[in-house]
DNA sequence: CTTGACTCTGAAGTTAGCTACAGGGTTAAT
DNA sequence: ATTAACCCTGTAGCTAACTTCAGAGTCAAG
């Protein structure tokens, strides 16, 4: 049970340039290879294929990608605190990301509603606008 | 009341040549100049330009932000339509975003659980694992 | 009135993250 | 047994998003 590098590349979307790649940068451990050479993935590696996808999508770097990927915490291991405080400091980061795009989520809501049923609304309507006019807007 | 374009490189952290690039490809509009020829930012610039930085953070690439920026309504356009649809497919690209993040992050919350108090928990846990073990893991 | 910090333009250089060869071997279906 | 579709390595090229530099003008403190 596992694919070959074209296979996975049309499983995942990603192009097999940009899988060799990754196993370049460390982002995907290199698999096992057949006789003939080839590479022989295991099948979860598509699931990591999609995180990484998903991840950069989200505004993190390979270099983060790979930092939440080496996250792992197995019971003999001595480095468990260690772990503990990447991972918080991940959580941190990513709720950070998620309050802010619910910033913008709502400042742009605003303007689309300017656009329904009677506009006699705002003149002149923003998403900048809609941020400015919300007390919340980016603590910095 | 105005900004020279070190002030506002120091009230944003965004570095001098930076803002006159964003300048060049149209992310900020070309400020009022001084008979010297500099530049001198409007207030609000402060705001646009933190903005950007957060929406780029937030994986928006440039061209992404410059169509975020550009949605605006006045209720004398006749483009009040446009400005809808490009509003809702980015509220959805928002809304997506979003639940993506909240998967990451409880995917990750379960990894630094496995190692507050007892570890006597999982063998192995990596961020991929709890995604796995998540029936709403990312939707393709 | 000079000196150090600031600003300007235009062009070249850099980094991250791919993407595309070139040149060669492998597999699978006819 | 051929041939199209696949895979390999190594290297070079590309785009987005900056960043640096050269060469020159401007401002502000002492």
């Amino acid at each position: 049970m596992s694919h070959k590098i074209g296979e996975l590349s049309k499983l995942t979307g990603c192009n097999i340039e940009t899988l060799r790649y990754y196993e370049r940068e460390g982002l995907l451990p290199p698999p096992p290879r057949g006789n003939n050479g080839y590479r022989y993935y295991p099948k979860d590696s598509v699931s990591r294929v999609n995180f990484i996808l998903h991840a950069k999508g989200l505004g993190f770097s390979l270099t983060d990608i790979a930092e939440l990927l080496s996250i792992q915490v197995d019971k003999h291991s001595a480095t468990c605190g260690d772990v503990k405080v990447i991972a918080e400091h991940k959580l941190a980061t990513i709720a950070r990301k998620i309050r802010e795009l619910e910033k913008m989520y709502q400042a742009l809501e605003k303007v689309a509603a300017a656009c329904d049923g009677s506009s006699a609304s705002a003149e002149h309507c923003s998403i900048l606008q809609a941020l400015a006019s919300d007390e919340t807007a980016w603590g910095r």
